[in-house]
DNA sequence: CACCCCACCTGCGTGC
DNA sequence: TGCACGCAGGTGGGGT
């Protein structure tokens, strides 16, 4: 589900509620997460700790703990962290609930489990930053560098752009998306792309991840913020989801093709493979 | 190394 | 109604 925006809107959305604030209880669920630390080590490490910092590289979530800890999640594609206040019914595929001061409880929901929640001790640096690549918003990554990291690469730029080593954070709707402002076809060969192309990528990649911040995330599914709400950014989709209809800059149906197993939906007549 | 494909899960919509 | 199938915001490991 969550790709950079739908990251970035829960984080502002827990910070207020979470930070400074201490993790009284941890409450681990029957089912394992895809990637989880044993339930010892969670429990060992997470509770009574208050929680001073929360930041967020490409689709990850960092949770900074009293003592250097730090607890990594990532939400794959249903997770879904949902703040409660008090008791509460219990929702299913519950995995983790982190119970706070003041009756505050955090759940890590997530049906398909394809989620993750590792906690690191202090010292150690959390292994799967390592594969993270630069954020989209960094000042490290321009036109210049996206053509550097993309030459001689014979990968489509939808699979390039969709690579998270490379720029974090751009899952399968936003990359449609990207291309399609940008009037590039998503199967062009990434290393073939004019500096030029590179700008316009960078631009649109940008301005489509801060408009859908701001609409709060995209909600095709199961996405919902920590307040349980979904976003409106889907009422904004130009491609995603859109196949056989018209397209909204020039009326030609929005074709839907297959890479990579995945998903790519883009406008034939827009999109020329050049 | 670069690249491709599949595995990992559960639920939902569609068509027979 | 039941069932089989395809599909879903991601990542990582194995093969070529």
């Amino acid at each position: 589900m969550p790709e950079l925006p739908e990251v970035e809107v829960i984080l502002r959305g827990l910070a207020p509620s979470l930070l400074g604030r201490r993790i009284l209880r941890l409450v681990i669920g029957e089912k394992r997460l895809r990637r989880e630390s044993p339930p010892e080590e969670l429990q060992e490490w997470l509770p009574g700790r208050a929680i001073f910092g929360l930041e967020r590289r490409g689709k990850y979530l960092l949770f900074r703990l009293e003592g250097g800890v730090t607890l990594l999640l990532h939400l794959g594609m249903t997770g879904r962290l949902l703040l409660g206040s008090g008791p509460s019914p219990p929702l299913p595929h519950v995995h983790l609930v982190l119970e706070m001061e003041g009756g505050l409880a955090l759940a890590f929901q997530d049906v398909r489990r394809f989620g993750q929640a590792l906690v690191f001790p202090p010292g150690v640096e959390p292994a799967p930053l390592s594969q993270v690549g630069r954020e989209p918003f960094s000042r490290e990554v321009t036109p210049e560098w996206l053509a550097e990291a993309a030459r001689g690469r014979s990968r489509t730029l939808k699979n390039f752009l969709m690579d998270g080593r490379v720029l974090a954070g751009i899952g399968n709707i936003y990359a449609c998306e990207i291309l399609f402002a940008a009037r590039l076809h998503p199967a062009a060969p990434a290393g073939r792309l004019s500096l030029g192309d590179w700008t316009r990528v960078l631009k649109e990649t940008r301005r489509i991840l801060n408009a859908a911040i701001a609409k709060g995330g995209t909600t095709v599914s199961d996405y919902l913020n920590s307040r349980g709400e979904t976003g409106l950014f889907q009422l904004e989709l130009l491609v995603y989801g859109r196949e056989g209809e018209p397209c909204r800059r020039c009326g030609q149906a929005v074709v839907r093709v297959s890479q990579g197993g995945r998903s790519t939906f883009f406008c034939p007549k827009c999109q020329k493979e050049r």
